[in-house]
DNA sequence: CTGAAAGCGCTTACAG
DNA sequence: CTGAAAGCGCTTACAG
């Protein structure tokens, strides 16, 4: 079959033994037979079988990534893809690679997890999520398994590593921003409850709104599941309420565009009639009308830190405990007016 | 350690062997000793090691991914998360893995290819690009390596299994029906020409055009690179030309939309004077103005047999080699008018 | 129906 | 500076 350390020790007249060692780059071995040896290592097509290496070195080089049920439109979504950038950049530095969840359902999931971690098959884990009373999440961390986390876990939080942006700010800041033009009726239409991102962000609004003492009208609260689309009815009930929104904040662009598509139908303005603010700044979202006022969240650092805070584990169980925060940033476009 | 299945032999005073046979459900295996041997290895929590067994028979359960140049603009365009939903969906279904390319440029990419599949990290390659000259695949084909690719190959297209749209038969009867409308100045964007679904696709507006004796016209044709997004200049020209078209096939829909956006900044409304046609039936493009007529190109049914196509040849190195052509069909909606 | 033994392709103390 | 040997955690002929 392949050539394995055998055929090369055979080869160049060296023990296996020094073979592997020329392979580590051990500076025990003279400089001589190290070049003898690689170069029957390349005469030959060598190429060390991982499989064997990584049983006797318990290691796998490699991290598996676990996202949220694929079955949902978070896949559709170019969350994902940017996310996925940044992790591998970062992991192929230091070259490892990426094993990732195949499941459709949780439950599938969640036997992956399990099958793949104990299995060693990877050496640690990124959650692509951070969802309330997650089992995932329980279960990394209940054994001991280098793990990291894209967004606050709600539990736990003091002892998981995990990179977010300051969800509870910036949505303080983009409602503030929104009553800084004047506007007292804000719609808020978030991911569903159960993600920690779309609770951080309600208090942020909550906080804004209170500030300065609107009331709190739960009645301006939708939210959407993200496993399904927008809802048109949704938008209906918001905009027929006795006293409609007159901004309404919302958690993707895309999802935002559906929203605004659905105001086009019922002859509502934006942001004539009504300013839609929203997060992630897709690359779309300058191009389309209105071009879309949102809040860059720096997808790309997401996954570049959620690596380095995994790969630190890995490197040392004993790393302390890290939290990062990305910057965000408000782009203002032209789909928010004042009023 | 983690517990092995020694432990487990101990436990359930059986040679490990049996254990082996155990896991492997051998029907030579007493239903006695098997439940006997199942109960110790709930107890005491034992999962089987991948490394190990994936060492001695010779195999990993895993599925390489290469995507081109993550660097690029591919990685925004939602293709790819729906192809890899198509992929690990079939995946899934066999218990087979999903391993990653983290590379970001051509050169690295093509070192982990090598380097996983001589590594045996992978039993087999989805290739998620056809490019003309690629040497992962001149590579892939010449090492014997079971994989699949989606798109067509353009060299020993009869010996490799891969995925497609009919890409020559779906613009032809894209331009046919612009033609049907009236418009006899048509421009086609697509991505590089080193994609040989960019050369089908030409190949196909070709014929269309010739056959109805409309003289092709080189000004009209831009070759987008895919890694960058869409020149303002590009329109630009185009609708300078002396004869500008009346009518634009573009590649993708957010190309297409970015398209439209540097139009309105021109004053030229679509589909008032130009009609636009695009590819990839985007979740969104429903929902934005004007509605976009798009190919739906069912890019997760290319994934689902993608995964299919390589299983086959992992399973069986001598199974015919097979190409699959994936439905597409034309979504008419509010972008293009007859003239 | 079950076990002892060899082996998958590596690494790494230990010895020299 | 290098080698012989043991071992990582499994599977699988071979034997009984």
């Amino acid at each position: 079959m392949a050539v394995t350390i055998k055929d090369v020790a055979k080869a160049a007249a060296v023990s296996p033994a020094t073979v592997s060692r020329v392979i580590a780059d051990n500076p025990r071995i003279s400089e001589d037979t190290k070049r003898k040896v690689r170069e029957t290592m390349k005469h030959l097509g060598y190429y060390p079988n991982f499989q064997a290496r990584n049983l006797v070195i318990q290691k796998t080089q490699t991290i598996g990534i676990i996202m949220a049920d694929s079955a949902t439109l978070a896949f559709q979504n170019p969350f994902f893809p940017e996310v996925l950038r940044g992790i591998s950049s970062r992991a192929h530095e230091s070259q490892y690679g990426l094993y990732l969840s195949t499941g459709a359902t949780t439950e599938e999931i969640y036997e992956e997890v399990i099958s793949m971690t104990q299995g060693k098959r990877v050496d640690g884990i990124i959650l692509l999520y951070s969802r309330i009373g997650d089992k995932i999440m329980e279960y990394l961390y209940n054994s001991n398994i280098p793990f990291s986390v894209v967004g606050r876990p709600d539990v736990h939080t003091e002892s998981i590593s995990y990179v977010d942006n300051d969800n509870v700010g910036n949505s303080y800041e983009v409602v503030n921003y929104l009553i800084g033009l004047g506007h007292q009726r804000i719609a808020y239409v978030g991911g569903g409850l159960e993600y920690v991102v779309s609770l951080d962000r309600l208090k942020g609004y909550r906080k804004a709104i209170e500030k300065e003492a609107i009331s709190y009208d739960p009645e301006l609260i939708v939210n959407q599941s993200i496993s399904t689309g927008l809802e048109e009815q949704s938008v209906r009930r918001l905009m027929q309420l006795d006293q409609p929104p007159t901004a309404i904040v919302t958690h993707d662009d895309l999802i935002a565009y559906e929203l605004i598509s659905y105001l086009q139908d019922m002859k509502i303005d934006v942001p004539g009639d009504v300013s839609v603010l929203s997060f992630n700044n897709h690359s779309l979202s300058e191009h389309l009308k209105p071009p879309l006022s949102t809040v860059d969240i720096s997808i790309y650092e997401l996954g570049l830190h959620a690596a380095e805070l995994v790969l630190e584990k890995i490197k040392d169980r004993e790393a302390p405990v890290r939290e990062v925060t990305v910057p965000s940033r408000l782009i203002e476009r032209g789909s928010c007016r004042s009023l």
